[in-house]
DNA sequence: CTAGTTGCTGAAACTAGTTACATCCTGGGG
DNA sequence: CCCCAGGATGTAACTAGTTTCAGCAACTAG
């Protein structure tokens, strides 16, 4: 059968004492020393382990962040996350983690759920949801942190952590034409503000450098069963380089131009966003973002619940390999 | 200013009932349709969300189903986390994600917190905690969920979700020889059952087909830090194929492999655990968990709360690419 | 020897809900 | 016209803790 869970007052009586004698114990009041040990002995004995629950709705909120993500299988948000952890690890709080599988309807209610449970702070990989809860929670005092986007005129409590964005897309720009490319072509999803500035970075990029970036070299796939057709389109045009602004459609471009034969970086350069383990054994060139510090960083605005709302961005950085050939020295 | 949140007795007195009609109505006992709709108005104006905490409370436990995963960098746990999220999420559970970091320090912390956290059902993906805490969960009604091991006498309430290790080895075996290798050596944390047990089945695999498997042949390596090392002292011995029991330390050994100037499957068979996103493009040969599907049974475990303790055992599948050469057709 | 201070402890109120039970009101049947 | 059934609603007890406040004992100072 199963065994009834001891409760604190199962610990008073064990031990003789009050149950507030006991949460004194627990939690650090002023108890003899011949007291708290009979208590420690009865917590022992009972096995007794404290409720977190009812400890939270008597503080008002419970110790757990809350993190939405958008889609587990891209590697920026696996390190995002462990930076989270380690953060969240080292105060104590619990990770509740949801995947929104990049459903809007999923995420309003997963945002609903992460309120429901009072978390202490929340953070999200998808923006605000439509049904601004989000800032009324940051204005009810949970803070909240927007990561991969920026927040216009944020209230005190709602913060971000992202990319420069642009800047990503400049580096792009910059490192293709030191590799002697001039005709660039973009995969993106078109929709995310940050793909959408990291494309106009490029096309800056480009422009000051003298190239160009045409509206039809631009091609949309957001998600990996367009990625063929949108690669396809890109190959009619007489390119000599192909950007995929989203670490998570990498392999499937990557797939999509081999199997057309092209060689890399021989037929065509390819530079991608975020890093991942096999780029290197692959020679793949990539813009990386500083995915475990925004990881702290969004953990620690939670965790210090500054009083005004913080916009942190961080500098991209390129890990130049071979995907994009040889950087000629005429740049 | 930070605006106090609304509870159920703020509804009552705006609807102008008591909160036990309030609770009818968020909860569905009887009530008139008049009174509902005044509820629900006030519920909207005052912006009411209720907390999940004080509901968990009476009840004597959460709906949080809580993971402990000892790497979330590893491809394997990415997709169980996927499976178990999605049965959750069909049942209205959020999920408490903890990542061990593989410290078993931290891992008996986490299963403490899970405890006080009064979550539904735990999934460990560690085996039992030193302390024995898992098992007495258990047999307190917390359904637990050991994943990748089988528990040696479960108690009711104590489930295993695991692969046929035994059986993934003699596949490697198999395919291996079949590939005309002969002479195998093998990378292996030499630690955790999973991959003692599928070292065996390799060896078991070999012997069958006359093929020995030396102990000289088997390198231990725990981190990547001691990946070079093993692969170092395998390449000493005069061998034709190298197997990888865990799909954690995958990268590092051909990373190892390659910086020799080792040619797969040219002078050396490459053969992994678990299947990963660039494997096709690499054209390594793996042998699959159906990690997703073995999510999907772990979260259905804890939901449902069978009586009787399930050893619930998927079966291993070997992709062949191009990593182990050509099949011949000798075998 | 008494008054004041200090430190430990317990009773009771509080958190935000749920639910058993009592009560009220209405409608139908005798 | 009265009684009873039955549904809607409220009261109060309950969940498992924390915290305030009051009491009491012991110790110190006068």
């Amino acid at each position: 059968m199963v065994v009834k869970r001891a409760t604190i007052g199962d610990v008073a009586a064990q031990a003789g004492v009050s149950t507030a004698t006991v949460s004194r114990v627990l939690n650090g009041g002023a108890v003899t020393e011949a007291t708290a040990g009979r208590v420690w002995e009865a917590i022992t004995r009972l096995e007794y382990t404290p409720n977190a629950l009812t400890r939270s709705i008597f503080a008002g909120r419970s110790t757990t962040i809350g993190v939405i993500i958008r889609d587990l299988s891209s590697p920026f948000y696996l390190d995002l996350i462990r930076g989270i952890d380690e953060v969240a690890a080292a105060y104590g709080s619990p990770v509740m983690l949801a995947n929104t599988f990049r459903r809007t309807d999923r995420e309003v209610a997963q945002v609903r759920t992460m309120d429901e449970q009072r978390v202490r702070g929340l953070i999200v990989t998808t923006g605000e949801t439509p049904d601004g809860r989000t800032r009324r929670m940051a204005e009810g005092g949970t803070p909240c942190v927007i990561v991969t986007r920026t927040v216009p005129d944020p209230p005190p409590g709602l913060h971000s952590v992202s990319l420069d964005n642009f800047a990503a897309g400049r580096l792009m720009a910059t490192h293709l034409a030191g590799c002697g490319r001039s005709s660039v072509g973009v995969v993106t999803s078109g929709r995310r503000p940050s793909q959408i500035e990291r494309t106009a970075g490029l096309r800056q990029g480009l422009a000051e450098l003298g190239l160009p970036l045409p509206g039809t070299a631009v091609a949309v796939a957001d998600s990996e069963s367009e990625v063929s057709d949108a690669v396809g389109s890109l190959l009619a045009l007489p390119l000599d380089a192909i950007v995929c602004v989203t670490g998570r459609l990498t392999v499937a471009i990557h797939a999509a131009l081999t199997a057309r034969g092209i060689a890399i970086p021989g037929d065509l350069a390819f530079l991608t966003m975020d890093d991942f383990p096999w780029a290197p054994a692959l020679g793949i060139t990539v813009v990386t973002q500083p995915a475990y510090e925004m990881g702290r960083k969004a953990a620690q605005l939670v965790v210090h619940h500054p009083g005004e709302p913080v916009q942190a961005v961080f500098e991209p950085a390129l890990i130049a390999r071979t995907s994009c050939g040889e950087l000629s020295l005429r740049a």
